[in-house]
Order: C-alpha cells, then sequence, then structure tokens
RNA sequence: GGGAGGUUAGCUCAGCGGUUAGAGCACCUGCCUUACACGCAGGGGGUCGCGGGUUCAAAUCCCUCACCUCCCACCA
C-alpha cells in the first residue's frame, strides 16, 4: 500500500478518461489526457516522499529557475533528465523525492523590475527600499506560479510539499547561519579592494561574471618627461584617461634600458604630479615601450604592483563612470568616454602624445548588461575560498564526486586550482541582506540575527549593512538548505547527500563548483554523487537561441502542438555526453509520431486480445517461437536500457526501446500475431503475451514519456495486478533470464534468419516489380536442419509475410529468381496470373549485374584477406571463421545471381 | 597565451579496433494490405576533414596540419 498524504487527504483515484478494456480514441491526441494525468497524480500524492523511510532514498535537487521569467528550453532539458531519473529510481523502489524551488536571482530580477518602474515613470529610489522589495515579491510570486505551471505541462513529478524559495524564510536562516560560521572561522571579511564593477548597475560583481571580449582599440604611447633632466620616457596604454591616477612608472629589473631611472621620478604630463619609477618583475619587457604606467586603483595588474611596492592610489572614475574631482578640475565630471577623448587631446596638444596604433586586446564586460566593466576600489565582502577549493578538487580526485562526461574534470581541476577570493557583497536591495550591524562607533557586528548583534554589541542602535549577497552564495547551500539545514532534519537525514544533479554545464563554476564546496565545509559532505552536466540547447541550425535572432524555442508552445511526451523523448535522445543539443521541431514531430505509433499498437492489442490479462510472471510453457523470440528480446532490451541508465547514456536507452518497439514489436511481433489472432493459424496465449510485452514497454518507457505511457497502460487488462493504482509506482522492467533464448539453436537465431529471408523475399518482389497482392511461389532450402525444421514449422507466418500462395522446402523452381541470405536459398516464382508484363525489363538486368559487380568486389576483398598468412595466423579464430563463412556465402549469392540472369536472357 | 571538444549520408547526430559504417528527418518507387498515411514495404545516397604512423585489421589508437565551437587567462 502506498500513503497519500497531499494537502493531509487520501486521494479518491478517478480516471481522467481511461479506464481498463475501454475502447481508445481512433485519434491520438496528447492534450486530451496529459494535463489530466498532472492534476490526478499531484491530488493522489504519489510524489510526496517520505522521511524517515525504511526503503532507500534517491534524491535530486531542480537548479532553481531564476524567478524572472518563463522557463526555456533548456530548463525542459533538464527536467526531462531530472524527472526521467528520479520516475526510474521511484519505479525501482526508492523513495525518490525531486524537490522543487527557484531562486530569487537578485540582478536580475532587480532589473526586471526597475525596467517596469521606470515604463511606469518612476524608480527604485524614488520608491524607496522597503515599498520596492514589496513590488519585487508581487513580481516572484507571479513568475514563481508560472514556472510552476510549466514543471507540471511537463510532467514534473516533484513533490511539491517541499517547494523552496531562495529567499523564504527557512532559506534564510541557512544563509544566515552560513555566513556567520563563515565570518567567524575567518573566511568571511569585509575589506577595501579592486573590485569588478559595473557602472550601469552599479554593484561589484565576481570574477566569474565578468566576461572577456576581445575589442579593437588603440595603444597611445605617451611621453612623460623624467624628472632633474631632459629625457622622456615614453609609456603606452590603452586607456589614457586612467594617466590622471598614475602614481608610478613601472619596467622590469633586468632592463638595461631603464635601470638607470631606479630610484628616479618622471613627471606626470596634464597634472603636474612627481610619479617614481619601479622595476618589478611581471612588467613585460617586450610590450610597447617595455614601460608601464602604474594607476594601482583602476587596473588589476597595476593593484597588484602597486600592493608590492607600497603605491598609493588615487581613484579618478567614481560608480557611475565619471571622473571624480581628484581627476582634476578639468575632467571632473566627464563620462570615461568623455575624458579619454579629451586626455588625448591635450596631450596632443601639449605635445605628450607620441603615437597612437589600433590594437586589439581584451576587455572585460558584464555578463549581464554587457557593459564594460570598470575596475573600481570599494568596501566589499571577500570569502576566501582557497581552502573549500582543495576540498572540492580532492573529492572529485578520491571518487566521492563524479562528473559526467569526465571530460569536465580537467576544467574543474583547472578553475578549482587557480581560484580566488570570493567578492559576495552586491549593492542591491533584492537578496539576503548581510547579517552585519554596525553601531555609532562603526564598529562591526556579525551575528544571526539582530539581537544577537545587539546583544553584542551592548547597544540597539544600530545600522544594518545595505549590500545583500551575491545570489549564487544561497544557491551554493541549496542541497541542504532546502532540506532544512543547519537544524538536523528528518528530511535532511533521509536525502542528504543527494544523488545526482543535473544542470547545464555553463553553471559548473558558478554553481555547481560552489555547492561542492560549501557542501564540504559546512556538512562535511559532498552534496551529490554525482553530476550530469548536460550541453546548451541550440536551434536546428546549432546556433545560439536568442531572442534577438527570433530562434528561441518556447516549451509551453511545443508542448502545446507536440504534446510534453515528444518534447521529453526528443530531448533526452539528444543528451549525447558533452555536445550541445541542436533542437530541430521535425525532430519532436517525429517522436510524436512515436506516440502515435504507440497508440496504435495498443489500440489493436486491445481490441483483438480477447479474455487475455498482463501476466506478472509469465509461464515460457508452451509458447510458439514468435512468443519467445519477442520475450527474449524484451528481456534483453530491459537489460540493456538499465546499463545505459545507470551510465546516464540517456541517448542510447531512448534509442534502444524506439527500435525495439517500432521494430520488433510493431514491425514484426504485432505481424506475426495476426495470423493467429484471427485464427488463421492459432497459436497459444498470444494475447497474454501481447499484452505483457506491452506492460513491460510502457513500463520502460514511463520514465521518458510519463503521459502516454499512464493513460495507455491504465486500460490495459490485468494491470492492477502489477500496480494497484498506477504506472508510476509499478516495478522497473529488468531482464528476465529465464526468457532469454539466445545461441545458434536458440529461437532469437531462428527469428532472425526468418526476418533476414522475409526482407530479402519481399525485395526480390519489389525487384520483380510484382504489384503488392500479386501472389508468389516461395522455395527455402537451408543448409543448417535445425534452421529447415524451424522455417517449416513457421510456413503459415511465412506465407502471411511474405504473401505467398505457398511455401515449400524445395530447391528453387525452373525460372524462380534465386539468392541465398542466413544460409538459406531462396527461390521466388510469381504465380503466372501476376507476372508484369513489364516486369522483367532492363531496369531489372541493370539492377543485376551491378549487385553482381559489388559482390564480385566483396569476394576479391574477402578472397584477398584469407589468402593473407598474417592474417589467418594472426587474428582471432572467430573472425577468420567468420571471414570464411561469408566468403563461401558471397559466392553462393554470385552463383545464383548469375543464374537469374540467365533466367532473364531465357 | 592555456585547456576542452568537434570535423561521419542533403540536414542533425550515433558509432570509437574486427565481416557489407548506422539512426531520425529529408529524398525516390510502390501501397489507404482495416492498429497506425503521425502509416506500410522497398530503394538511392558516405574515398568517416587533410597527411603520416602503429596493427593481420583503423571512422575507431598515435602524431602533424587545417578549419569550427566552447571554457579559462591582470601584456598595460
Amino acid at each position: 500500500m502506498i500513503t497519500l498524504h497531499w494537502k493531509g487527504r487520501t486521494a479518491s483515484v478517478s480516471t481522467p478518461g481511461s479506464e481498463a478494456g475501454k475502447e481508445m480514441d481512433k485519434r491520438f491526441d496528447p492534450r486530451a489526457y496529459e494535463a489530466a494525468w498532472q492534476r490526478r497524480w499531484a491530488e493522489a500524492g504519489y510524489f510526496v516522499a517520505a522521511a524517515p523511510s525504511e526503503k532507500p532514498s534517491f534524491c535530486l535537487m531542480i537548479p532553481p529557475p531564476n524567478v524572472t521569467g518563463k522557463l526555456h528550453i533548456g530548463h525542459a532539458l533538464m527536467t526531462a533528465l531530472q524527472d526521467l531519473l528520479t520516475r526510474w529510481q521511484r519505479m525501482r523502489g526508492k523513495n525518490a523525492l525531486f524537490l522543487p524551488g527557484t531562486d530569487h536571482a537578485g540582478i536580475a530580477t532587480q532589473l526586471m523590475v526597475e525596467r517596469q518602474l521606470a515604463k511606469e515613470g518612476t524608480s527604485r529610489r524614488e520608491l524607496g527600499r522597503e515599498r520596492f522589495l514589496e513590488r519585487v515579491w508581487a513580481w516572484k510570486e507571479q513568475y514563481q506560479g508560472n514556472i510552476r505551471e510549466q514543471l507540471d505541462l511537463l510532467g514534473a513529478s516533484c513533490d511539491w510539499s517541499r517547494e523552496r524559495f531562495t529567499l523564504d524564510e527557512g532559506l534564510s536562516r541557512s544563509v544566515r547561519e552560513a555566513f556567520v560560521r563563515l565570518y567567524e572561522e575567518g573566511l568571511i571579511r569585509r575589506g577595501e579592494y579592486l573590485v569588478n564593477w559595473s557602472p550601469v548597475l552599479e554593484t561589484a560583481v565576481s570574477d566569474l561574471e565578468v566576461e572577456m571580449k576581445t575589442v579593437q582599440g588603440k595603444l597611445y604611447h605617451i611621453a612623460y618627461p623624467v624628472e632633474g633632466s631632459e629625457q622622456r620616457i615614453v609609456v603606452a596604454t590603452t586607456r589614457p584617461e586612467t594617466m590622471l591616477g598614475d602614481t608610478a612608472v613601472a619596467f622590469h629589473p633586468e632592463d638595461e634600458r631603464y635601470r638607470h631611472l631606479t630610484g628616479r621620478a618622471a613627471i606626470l604630463p596634464l597634472v603636474g604630479r612627481r610619479i617614481p619609477f619601479v622595476a618589478d618583475p611581471a612588467v613585460e619587457p617586450e610590450f610597447g615601450t617595455g614601460l608601464v604606467k602604474v594607476t594601482p586603483f583602476h587596473d588589476p595588474f597595476d593593484f597588484e604592483l602597486g600592493r608590492r611596492h607600497g603605491l598609493p592610489g588615487i581613484s579618478v572614475i567614481d560608480r557611475r563612470g565619471r571622473m571624480t574631482a581628484e581627476a582634476g578640475p578639468d575632467f571632473a565630471g566627464l563620462d570615461r568616454a568623455e575624458a579619454r577623448a579629451k586626455v588625448v587631446e591635450r596631450l596632443r596638444a601639449e605635445g605628450y602624445l607620441v603615437k597612437v596604433e589600433s590594437h586589439v586586446h581584451n576587455v572585460g564586460h558584464s555578463q549581464r548588461g554587457g557593459e564594460p566593466i570598470e575596475p573600481l576600489v570599494s568596501t566589499q565582502w571577500f570569502l576566501e575560498v582557497s581552502g573549500m577549493a582543495g576540498r572540492a578538487l580532492s573529492a572529485l580526485h578520491d571518487g566521492s564526486l563524479k562528473l559526467v562526461p569526465d571530460t569536465f574534470d580537467k576544467t574543474w581541476e583547472h578553475w578549482l586550482s587557480n581560484i580566488r577570493p570570493w567578492c559576495i557583497s552586491r549593492q542591491l536591495w533584492w537578496g539576503h541582506q548581510i547579517p552585519a550591524w554596525y553601531d555609532e562607533a562603526g564598529r562591526c557586528f556579525v551575528a544571526r540575527s539582530f539581537e544577537e548583534a545587539a546583544k553584542a554589541a551592548g547597544t540597539d542602535r544600530l545600522t544594518q549593512d545595505e549590500d545583500v549577497l551575491d545570489t549564487w552564495f544561497s544557491s551554493g547551500l541549496w542541497p541542504f538548505s532546502t532540506l532544512g539545514w543547519p537544524e538536523e532534519t528528518a528530511d535532511l537525514a533521509t536525502f542528504y547527500p543527494t544523488d545526482v544533479l543535473v544542470t547545464a554545464h555553463d553553471i559548473l563554476f558558478f554553481w555547481v563548483a560552489r555547492m561542492v564546496m560549501m557542501g564540504l565545509h559546512l556538512t562535511d559532505k559532498v552534496p551529490f554523487a554525482t553530476v550530469h552536466l548536460t550541453g546548451l540547447v541550440r536551434d536546428a541550425a546549432g546556433e545560439k537561441m536568442s531572442k534577438t535572432k527570433g530562434n528561441v524555442l518556447d516549451p509551453s508552445e511545443l508542448i502545446a502542438e507536440y504534446g510534453a511526451d515528444a518534447l521529453r523523448f526528443t530531448l533526452t535522445s539528444l543528451d549525447s555526453p558533452g555536445r550541445d543539443i541542436p533542437l530541430n521541431p521535425e525532430q519532436i514531430a517525429g517522436y510524436r509520431a512515436f506516440g502515435n505509433k504507440i497508440w496504435n499498437a495498443a489500440r489493436f492489442c486491445l481490441s483483438r486480445v480477447g479474455e487475455a490479462r498482463v501476466a506478472g510472471h509469465l509461464d515460457l510453457t508452451g509458447l510458439a517461437a514468435p512468443e519467445r523470440w519477442i520475450l527474449s528480446r524484451l528481456s534483453r532490451v530491459a537489460g540493456e536500457v538499465g546499463e545505459r541508465l545507470e551510465g546516464y547514456r540517456f541517448d542510447e536507452a531512448c534509442n534502444l526501446l524506439y527500435h525495439f518497439f517500432w521494430g520488433d514489436l510493431c514491425d514484426w511481433y504485432i505481424e506475426l500475431s495476426k495470423p493467429a489472432l484471427t485464427g488463421e493459424a492459432p497459436r497459444p496465449r498470444v494475447g497474454e503475451v501481447l499484452l505483457t510485452v506491452l506492460d513491460r514497454s510502457l513500463r520502460l518507457l514511463h520514465p521518458v514519456m510519463p503521459f502516454l505511457t499512464e493513460e495507455v497502460w491504465q486500460r490495459l487488462p490485468g494491470h492492477e495486478a502489477i500496480h494497484p493504482e498506477t504506472i508510476c509506482l509499478a516495478p522497473y522492467p529488468e531482464r528476465e533470464p529465464a526468457w532469454e533464448d539466445l545461441g545458434a539453436e536458440g529461437v532469437e537465431a531462428g527469428m532472425e534468419a526468418l526476418i533476414q529471408v522475409v526482407t530479402r523475399v519481399r525485395a526480390l518482389r519489389a525487384e520483380l516489380n510484382l504489384p503488392p497482392k500479386a501472389g508468389i511461389a516461395l522455395t527455402l532450402l537451408a543448409a543448417d536442419d535445425g534452421l529447415a525444421q524451424f522455417l517449416a514449422d513457421q510456413e503459415p507466418l511465412l506465407a502471411f509475410l511474405c504473401r505467398a500462395d505457398a511455401v515449400a522446402t524445395a530447391t528453387p523452381r525452373e525460372g524462380a529468381r534465386r539468392d541465398l541470405v542466413a544460409g538459406v536459398e531462396i527461390g521466388v516464382l510469381a504465380s503466372a496470373a501476376s507476372r508484369s508484363p513489364e516486369g522483367l525489363g532492363g531496369a531489372e538486368r541493370e539492377r543485376l549485374e551491378k549487385e553482381r559487380e559489388r559482390l564480385d568486389g566483396e569476394i576479391a576483398r574477402a578472397e584477398e584477406r584469407l589468402g593473407n598468412e598474417t592474417f589467418v595466423s594472426k587474428a582471432p579464430a572467430q573472425v577468420v571463421e567468420g571471414n570464411r563463412r561469408k566468403l563461401a556465402e558471397l559466392k553462393e549469392r554470385r552463383e545464383h545471381l548469375v543464374a537469374s540472369l540467365a533466367t532473364l536472357d531465357a
């Protein structure tokens, strides 16, 4: 029995339009049942996980989507894979938890709301912090709702009773706890450093949020007079406006050209400031003139160099990208671009500009808004991550963390080995306000709450730090904050550490690495055993999707058109390791056709199986070859699908299922079942086998196509024996070794030969240009006695599949078109009445001659190979033997071909 | 500058040491054979980026090169 505790009530299970035995609509229309099943499953509470639980647990967290808008196709991919894993594990009897939630997405969301305010003619500053935040919360409510709806459309089997939001009460507590602990350990500190500053957003951003872009710029060569001499030295810079903040000129200590300048100073043009020469090994003598102007407060290289030499810094650019008063009265207030033009103009006018070269270089741009980042000095909070990074590295090395595919291992190592302190403060309003308070003397108290801070300060006249934390700080805690950490909750004990993380590889550092570091540091555990990294979804041409290109595919629209199952199957089958995913709507249409195929196969079975019922355990006794064959195939496919899922090869699992269902089951077994079901050539328990194979196929497919499989499965007579209520909780099929019948004498070998024979006969029919309804006389002669007997037993089936009037075990008759396949000599003789008058013309002759040439080529190659002594002696006996057999068959086929050609001449 | 990945049928991709290299879509020829035209049967189409090497055997392993994609990176 399952416990149903969705909103505390027991679910009454009513069917949305499907009952066992009820006739299926002729039309396949996913819209008719998808939403209904999602509602039913939720009402029944199938996806609510238990804590604690006797069962082994399986847990997977949604990478929380930003509450900025709709889910995009990348989310659909991740959701499809996450849900596939969850449903699979749930069917394997695990206490499975797929925990949903959303991310407050500080900068992104704040920008959206600010944009909205701008349209209304107001701004966040006009509203003030409190009223602004009210607006953002209202926004969040709306968009969180959208996201829930979309996850439902996709069929995500989330436990909504455990939904979380990064800014909710519980997670905020986790964030404060983490911050305070890290602060108390001395890993978080506040200080004045050079940071990446966005003059548009007016906030600091982390290194990861800076994108380097190649820019065609200019290299300005500027002459700086040397103090106390007539000499002028020349420096090269791409940013002449920063010279106003220069405090030194540097050269390489070994550089003979400039060693004599040691201890001397230059006079800064336009400003007149005396700035010293310093020697530093970081300076590249080969670049420019080998002399570098040093602007410690506006360039990362200069900042480090300045620190090494104890140089002062001067801030000449402010937080909005304008020149400060310290830039001098001529420049103060100018925008940085204007200032550059004016500085260059003045330098030229005063004769300091030596030359201007065109120069290609990299400039940091804001990942968010695209504007150039300004390196500025400001007071920020930093997290020292080097220790945690070391542990994250070891986790990969000792196997407690696995990246799939492992091509990301090197990336992981490189990034974590070169990591620098993380700037975690943001000058925004939407986010977790930093739990630090200042008293009137400016002393800082970091605490879990205002009360705690007040106690420590001995006063409640405190002001909280205005800044908020980088969104990724709270995201970094997601795998355990969502489960109640730091409380020792039942959820945490049951589900943490989690099992798998599925996410796109573009947030490996932003998110995955931070979760691993934070998880290891704060919980002493790797937050998940495996990370499955997906590619990025692109359009059909492999282009990145973007609004400006207009090639964005909206999952909701795709679901409306093709159904969620088709979209899921498509995305899942495209998830090949380490590759981006080109999504073509035509392909989704192809997989919708697969849905149609399943629908109609089920329709056929249900209308023909009579009183048969699904068998939980099927006894093979008395079953004929086709039945034993399909069961053997089914068992092997179940085994292979399981292996592929274990190995995160979802694409291969999809392919196996697709080809088994369409190829083995529909093209062959269902066709083979027809003569038996109509009573033409009865066989025992065909209906039972049909239903059993269908049941297991649907269960195998359920994690990928949840809606269709449930809709169809509910109609199978006897499905209740597998699970009383739902396919979601029915066991996932595994191999049934007793069903497998392999080997040379096995039923799979026999049926494989039969299939090859039928296929060849059909091809011969086509070559003879026989009308589909024309009868033929078919003769078969197998060299192997066992096979001959097998085929003789299947004569009614062969006649049915080949549309033959007669099938005989005999040598081909005079005038018959002859061929050989799988050791079976085939003779096809058209019934006199159906012989097409134009049938055996030049086209037929041409085809046969082309085929003979091809065979000649192959025979020659096979003979050459077998004539090679080293091949015969060194290659495995099996391979040599295979080649011998092949050669014999090729030769025989050629003989038949020649005979057929002779018939044409007659 | 460092690193990763890619280059296979018209398109998008599997395959990654062994007989005639696969799939989906597209294409051609027949079929409304009563489960399915979202279908059935048959078919055409590839010197597996270039050049070397290892091997009895290479699309598959190694090396060079070319082109493409992405990630990382404080030569001003």
